[in-house]
RNA sequence: GCGAGGGUGGCGGAAUUGGUAGACGCGCUGGAUUUAGGAUCCAGUGGGCAACCGUGGGGGUUCGAUUCCCCCUCCUCGCACCA
């Protein structure tokens, strides 16, 4: 017999281009078979796979083809979230085109993950740039337009103004642009916006039905969405009519409320100080506020400030004069953008209060006992009994909140409100890489969408990138170029692009029907695959993409597009990968490959071991896949990602690990060639003849091991464990061969050996698919392995007809004793009793209980 | 500050409903095999000489607690002037 070694480079391409020849994942709707769509989220192509994509991709492809082996029509597509700033920033640098760089690196991308033996359907890769995506994508926002679910509004955005452009957020470091430094300003700028306030609450009532989803990230966007229930109350001014409305969760302590804070944007903080003597001192602090960008505003240092407006509110209830200030903590952005302080019973408040010397009055009196409103320091928030509030003293806070509502709307002073965290979704985006939105501005007739049948409206080819200057597309005379659809006169096209999370939001529907040119979605074969039944990704998109996603399915079914409103039925999100960090004093932190035992290869110096991180560029802890692929193969590789922890918790790249699933591979191809000789031409035990000694507990195994690898894999997806026990049966069958139970090489001997060599290697091909399947063919069996059937187990066969029993005694081990599975129970008891060991712990002591539990153990209460 | 999750050998991690704590692996030790190294195969491996002690610390419920309850502590993640 020939021993061949085991060698990942022959056999891996071997059977990737048997799958792809042989079409084995390609799928179409079948409605005899139960359907399965399993979805890991598309990658951004930037450039190579890293180990981030791999644990996802490998997760996905184990429950793809686990699905495929359970007989369900697995739906299992890859593709690319092409539009984004990388490119654009790429293109600017090699003065080249972001096409060009992105499709480069789609197409190195996707020999990498060829690589990897995944089971996708490649014939429904789409790239999002692609015109044919984007331009279902406008017709989209066409139709949300129409239903007024998009609209134009001015709001506040970081700007950079060197670059000229609006900065997200996350583009703003320490108050600066990312990529120039500049200051960022804040600016009114006109943007498009998505609705998507308008389906909160459906958004979060619909959180509690999405049980197949992880608590944190369910948690995650309740808490985005972030619903209060309070009230709106409405304070007159001293001087004219008006009135300023502020929103209270609090309404309970409205008695209390001894001044008003606005926001520094709020229309009246500059108009009531007009003509006063604050108004120059005013103007500045407004001034100021406003310019500073948000991670300032917000930033835990940032001390609160106000300053008086010279004028004053009325307290609705009390007719008290409230001085009204404008604060630099008030945000315009959420409730009405004032407030009304009530520095007893809130912090921010208390602490203004007293840093401008101004007036405190309890209203909840704390079950402790009164409050002291001329020394507190500290608000009191809990709830108690009303005081100071006239004909509502004596009732509870709690009681009375609801009540003060009641009387507030008959005395048409406020109204119950509730008040969402969540904003609208501005897309404008001031890029050149990313879907135009579909809109061409009149002089004469004002906004209009491009008509349906003009669509895709296409970036143009020939642009020079410059990074400078606002809207690329705005320096693009024939894009900007536009015939005015309503009146044919001149108009000009919107030259902002779609924020790129848009494409993210739709595109699982679009795997359903890639090819469907008549409209957005094929319904028909949406209604067979969406939704998605297993999704899976990184926990970074706890809150954004799958947010934006539900709310995009939201809308489709109200365009009826599609019948469901709920995108992922199961979300797993995986963990990261980590590994931990070498520096050296004089170089530094170090790459992997730039330490040798411990030491730095640049000057031999002992390498410092930091703490285990992310992986990540900047702290030189990555590993990068092709070099590790290139050097065990893709199986060694796959069984050490899934067999290290469960997939949501983070994984600890260790080369050790990897050492030591390459050698679990290494151990299974000798455990069949090994054995091929004694076991070539048996069939596999079938249960059909009486089995005895290590025949038959090798058997149990067998099917003990089908059972809880099974149930590992669909329950929990607890891949770690599912494997070893594997392994388990692994060592057992090679336990099997010692040469002292050679005895039972007998032929149901051998039909069991057989038996259990071929669940191993059905078992573990959701997770090492090329080594299983080349030894399958050694086994003498056609392919392919994710054609067969997941394999069942025999409830007889995991019987045990022993049974080993723990014997306690008051609740600690002492003893244990094996009996027949058929005994009864006062015949364990009393075995229990007769034990030599037990007898020794309950001598001379009165037993007082005996307790068993059938089938583990019994403990004797002395 | 709020919310969520977590703390188990030298290490990664098991223990599904309260019932054998430490599966499986890594590392380490010993043995076999080998010209040698590597690879492979086998065995051992929580601590303690023992009685015993052991799941972050303290208390509780229970015949019995890694598991349930209370208090404390530390770590990770998310959110955070949200009125």
């Amino acid at each position: 017999m020939k021993n061949k070694k085991y060698d990942p480079k022959k056999i891996e391409p071997k059977w990737q281009r048997y799958w792809e020849g042989e079409r084995l994942f390609e799928v179409t709707e079948d409605t005899r078979k139960e359907k399965y769509y399993l979805l890991e989220m598309f990658p951004y192509p930037s450039g190579k796979i890293h180990m981030g994509h791999v644990r996802n991709y490998v997760i996905g492809d184990v429950m793809a083809r686990f699905k495929m082996m359970q007989g369900y029509n697995v739906l299992h597509p890859m593709g690319w979230d092409a539009f984004g700033m990388p490119a654009e920033n790429a293109a600017i640098e090699n003065r080249s085109h972001p096409a060009k760089w992105t499709y480069e690196n789609i197409d190195y991308m996707r020999s990498q993950l060829k690589k990897m033996g995944l089971s996708y359907d490649w014939t429904r890769e789409f790239a999002t740039c692609d015109p044919e995506y984007y331009r279902w994508e406008q017709w989209l926002f066409i139709q949300m337009y129409k239903k007024g679910l998009a609209y134009k509004d001015s709001s506040t955005v970081n700007f950079c103004p060197s670059c000229q452009t609006v900065l997200a957020n996350e583009q703003v470091e320490g108050g600066g642009c990312w990529r120039c430094e500049t200051t960022v300003e804040q600016k009114e700028l006109e943007q498009w916006f998505f609705q998507i306030t308008k389906y909160a609450e459906d958004l979060l009532k619909a959180c509690d039905e999405l049980t197949g989803w992880p608590e944190r990230v369910i948690t995650m966007q309740k808490n985005w969405i972030g619903k209060s229930i309070g009230a709106e109350i409405d304070f007159p001014l001293e001087e004219g009519k008006r009135v300023i409305t502020v929103f209270t969760t609090r309404q309970d302590t409205v008695f209390g409320a001894t001044f008003m804070s606005l926001a520094a944007e709020h229309p009246l903080a500059l108009e009531l100080s007009r003509g006063k003597e604050q108004e120059k001192e005013v103007k500045e602090f407004v001034e100021r506020v406003k310019k500073e960008d948000k991670i300032k505003r917000t930033s835990e240092d940032y001390a609160k400030e106000g300053v008086f407006t010279g004028s004053h509110c009325l307290n609705p209830l009390t007719g008290a004069k409230m001085p009204i200030y404008v604060a630099n903590f008030v945000l315009m952005e959420y409730g009405t953008g004032a407030v009304m302080a009530v520095p007893a019973h809130d912090q921010r408040d208390l602490d203004f209060a007293r840093k401008y010397g101004l007036e405190v009055i309890v209203v909840v009196q704390p079950p402790e006992g009164p409050l002291d409103f001329q020394t507190m320091t500290e608000a009191y928030l809990g709830e108690g009994v009303m005081v100071n509030s006239g004909q509502f003293n004596d009732l509870s806070s709690t009681e009375f909140r609801e009540k003060i509502v009641e009387y507030l709307e008959e005395k048409e002073l406020g109204r119950s409100a509730i008040n969402y965290r969540l904003r609208d979704w501005g897309i404008s985006r001031q890029r050149y890489w990313g879907a135009p939105i579909p809109v061409i501005y009149c002089d004469e007739c004002g906004t209009q969408t491009v008509p349906e049948d003009a669509l895709p409206v296409v970036l143009p080819a020939e642009l020079e990138l410059t990074g400078k200057g606002g809207s690329p597309l705005a320096s693009s005379p024939d894009f900007v170029k536009a015939e005015c659809p309503n009146c044919g006169r001149p108009g000009r096209r919107e030259t902002d692009t779609m924020d790129t999370f848009v494409e993210s939001s739709w595109y699982f529907d679009r795997y359903a029907c890639p090819d469907y040119h008549q409209g957005m979605l094929d319904r028909k074969r949406v209604d067979y695959w969406m939704p998605v039944d297993q999704y899976i990704g990184g926990i970074e998109h706890a809150i954004l993409h799958l947010l934006y996603s539900r709310f995009f399915t939201r809308v489709l079914q109200e365009l009826s597009l599609i019948d469901f409103a709920e995108p992922f039925t199961r979300l797993l999100t995986q963990g990261m990968v980590c590994k931990e960090t070498n520096e050296c004093e004089e170089h530094g932190l170090l790459f992997p490959r730039e330490v040798k035992e411990g030491k730095c290869i640049l000057c031999g110096k002992q390498a410092i071991v930091g703490r285990i991180e992310k992986m990540s560029k900047s702290k030189k802890n990555v590993v990068d896949p092709d070099e590790q692929i290139e050097r065990y193969g893709v199986d060694t590789i796959r069984l050490f990602i899934l067999s290290d922890c469960p997939p949501d918790k983070e994984l600890e790249w260790r080369d050790e690990g990897i050492e030591g699933s390459f050698r679990f591979l290494g151990r299974i191809w000798r455990m069949v060639h090994d054995n091929l000789e004694s076991i070539a031409n048996i069939t596999p035990y079938r249960g059909t003849s009486s089995l005895e000694g290590e025949s038959l507990k090798l058997h149990r195994l067998t099917h003990k091991t089908i059972k809880q690898v099974t149930e590992d894999i669909d329950r929990r997806f607890h891949f770690n464990t599912a494997i070893a026990r594997i392994r388990e049966l692994v060592n057992y069958i090679y336990q099997f061969n010692l040469p002292e139970t050679s005895r039972e090489a007998t032929e149901s001997g051998k039909a069991v050996l057989r038996e259990a060599i071929e669940a191993v290697i059905v078992l573990l091909s959701p997770y090492v698919p090329h080594i299983t399947e080349e030894l399958w063919e050694v086994l003498g069996h056609k392919p392919s392995i994710v054609q067969l059937p997941w394999p069942g187990y025999y409830k007889d066969a995991i019987q045990e007809e022993e049974i080993p029993i723990m014997l306690q005694v008051n609740g600690k081990l002492r003893s244990k004793i094996t009996v027949g599975a058929d005994c009864s129970e006062q015949e364990i008891k009393e075995a229990a009793l007769a034990n030599n060991r037990i007898q020794e712990y309950t001598r001379g002591k009165e037993i007082k209980r005996v307790i068993l539990v059938p089938g583990k153990l019994v403990n004797i209460v002395v």
